[in-house]
DNA sequence: CATAGGTGCTAATACGTATTAGCTCGACGA
DNA sequence: TCGTCGAGCTAATACGTATTAGCACCTATG
């Protein structure tokens, strides 16, 4: 590192052109308005000039005098390090890639955000949302206060995940677990079960709030249908409680926890499903190791990682503001751990 | 998206505050020059309206006016879809992403960067590497002439892998392939191996190179050290060439062309290691499914991401020049595919 | 020949910050 | 009384681009 040799600028490609800097500018801009008229040759000759020297125009001066930048940030809530949530967001970043390269956008990972309270905060004493035109947020879990900010400040930015209204409606690109979980119930109903119970993780996030609600739409006619929090650890206590009331299907939001009362099951001599059925309620989110085909449904995360490109660069130009708020289907997987349950057992 | 409400600038806040713009921006900067005074309470008053509007200096004018973004790019060569190099990659991105955050630094994922020839292009008519402080390269070839030209325009990067000189020395952390090639040869002498054969892929990146290097210069001592270059497609024919020339271990640079000759191996009756040992020279970089435990080296990917981010720091605040080039060292991995050769075949 | 209208370009300015030269004011020394 | 000096601040400018008002020139028209 020397003296940095000073970079190129419109200033100099004008000089060897015999032009204006602003000539040079509308010819860069390829600007062909009425009220902006460049000859062809000089059009032709600024080009040139452009090509021999390598010129390219700099982004931040662009992006400060005028508008846009074709940068999309990306703000991953939950720290990345160290925890296995890595492995979750994964699939979403690869979605968003995939779009931002079609559309010809660069992505600003936000890593810089600090943690505060064990979470990253998006806004801070020097935060760099600006450099972008519009920020995807990653996260189960997502600020609400934060969100009131965004909207007050007019800043365009995309949720993946629903999320509730923040002082005006969030757009988001989100799965629809209601409706996947409805139609696990369903099923299940159909099989011949009439006790289920939901458990929860007990977060007051949003995805576990449309999980809840498509359960209970769906559980109407069943004789049961009770709600419970649990995690992987309490997993043997959870089997005594469920099996204590009659339980015959359970629905497990969280998946490790899935995994640790299907082993917690068979401890006690339990067959899955024979005995107890459980459908778990989405992918994975910390990488648990099991052999088990779930029954349960795949949430579509390199979809949601597209689509959620594709609505922030429709807020950022600011077009029809429907089309803001997106649900994706989700698949469903068959799986082996939904059965019919034991009349014996139902008939109690 | 109604008319955008102008942010908050540090003219508003100067006026606020009742000072000027310049002490605005002096009090921000914590500047405590010898030549630059500000009264404490004057500096107080200007942090207490800073703290009520929640301003932020705006990065974009702050990196025109000033010189640094506390941003690092990050180029990926290869295209990342849809091709697998993608989980090749994505250690090393762990492993930027890691010590990028500990830096206090945002990423800049450079996906805009158009495909020409079926390969990304750093340099092109809107390029945008100045928005970064620096730039971190990565993929298996570099073009030499881009490699130049970042020379040439004194434009901070690193390379991810080591490459010759373009124009001036060229700043990488790499693997210490030819240290670990070479201990595998050493290992395979050791057992008796004398007649061996490396299967390099053809292509001219440093990477195979610095292999090929360890390999001639550790089997000096063999009765015959050949060559030859195959891929994956062709394994049958080459299997059937290495045991013509009694080849009794081969070591094979691309992980898919070891995994197809181990079965062709097999295919043929052979037995591996028994009639013929396989040292693998490198992860895979396409997922290849195998349960085979090959003996070979992993190559450390997120460590190599993380000292990339720390030598380009040094090179943008240009630090000294000497440790801009690194090789870290890779571990060896026993596996099960390098025995001892077979004396009657041996004896020939 | 004066006027109108169109063409091709430039000068000036804005974007929001960092930096630096230099201004004002008061105290202090001679 | 004047000069000096330091403290505390501001005015001015640079960074590189995009935008817009408007200037100079030409042609056609009456």
């Amino acid at each position: 590192m020397t003296a940095p040799p000073r970079r190129v600028t419109q200033r100099d490609i004008a000089r060897m052109a015999g032009v204006s800097q602003a000539t040079v500018s509308l010819v860069l801009n390829n600007r062909t308005d009425a009220d902006v008229r460049i000859a062809p040759e000089t059009r032709d000759r600024v080009l040139r000039v452009i090509t021999e020297t390598g010129y390219a125009a700099d982004p931040v001066a662009r992006r400060l005098a005028s508008r846009f930048n074709r940068i999309i940030g990306v703000f991953t809530y939950e720290p990345a390090f160290p925890s296995g949530s890595r492995d979750f967001f994964h699939p979403f970043l690869l979605g968003i890639e995939e779009y931002a390269e079609r559309v010809g956008c660069d992505l600003l990972l936000l890593t810089s955000a600090p943690v505060v309270d064990g979470r990253r905060r998006i806004f801070h004493h020097d935060n760099r949302l600006r450099l972008a035109d519009g920020c995807i947020l990653l996260g189960r879990e997502i600020d609400g206060a934060e969100l009131h900010r965004l909207n007050r400040d007019g800043y365009p930015y995309v949720a993946v995940g629903r999320r509730d209204d923040a002082g005006g409606p969030v757009p988001y690109v989100g799965a629809d677990y209601a409706s996947a979980v409805a139609q696990l119930v369903e099923a299940a109903l159909r099989r011949g079960h009439r006790r289920l119970t939901y458990v929860s993780m007990g977060a007051p996030a949003e995805s576990s709030e449309d999980r809840l609600r498509g359960f209970r739409a769906a559980a109407t006619t069943a004789e049961s249908a009770g709600q419970m929090s649990a995690s992987a650890g309490e997993a043997d206590a959870t089997v005594d409680t469920l099996l204590a009331d009659g339980t015959t299907v359970v629905f497990v939001e969280d998946f490790a926890t899935a995994v640790a009362l299907e082993s917690a099951a068979r401890r006690r001599g339990l067959s899955v499903p024979g005995d107890l059925s459980i459908v778990t309620l989405g992918d994975p989110t910390s990488p648990v190791p099991t052999d088990i085909a779930f029954t349960g449904f795949r949430i579509p995360r390199e979809e949601m990682g597209r689509q959620s490109v594709e609505v922030l660069t429709g807020v950022i130009d600011g077009s029809a503001a429907g089309l803001h708020q997106r649900l994706l289907a989700c698949e469903l997987v068959e799986g082996r751990t939904l059965g019919t349950p034991d009349p014996a057992v139902d008939q109690r």
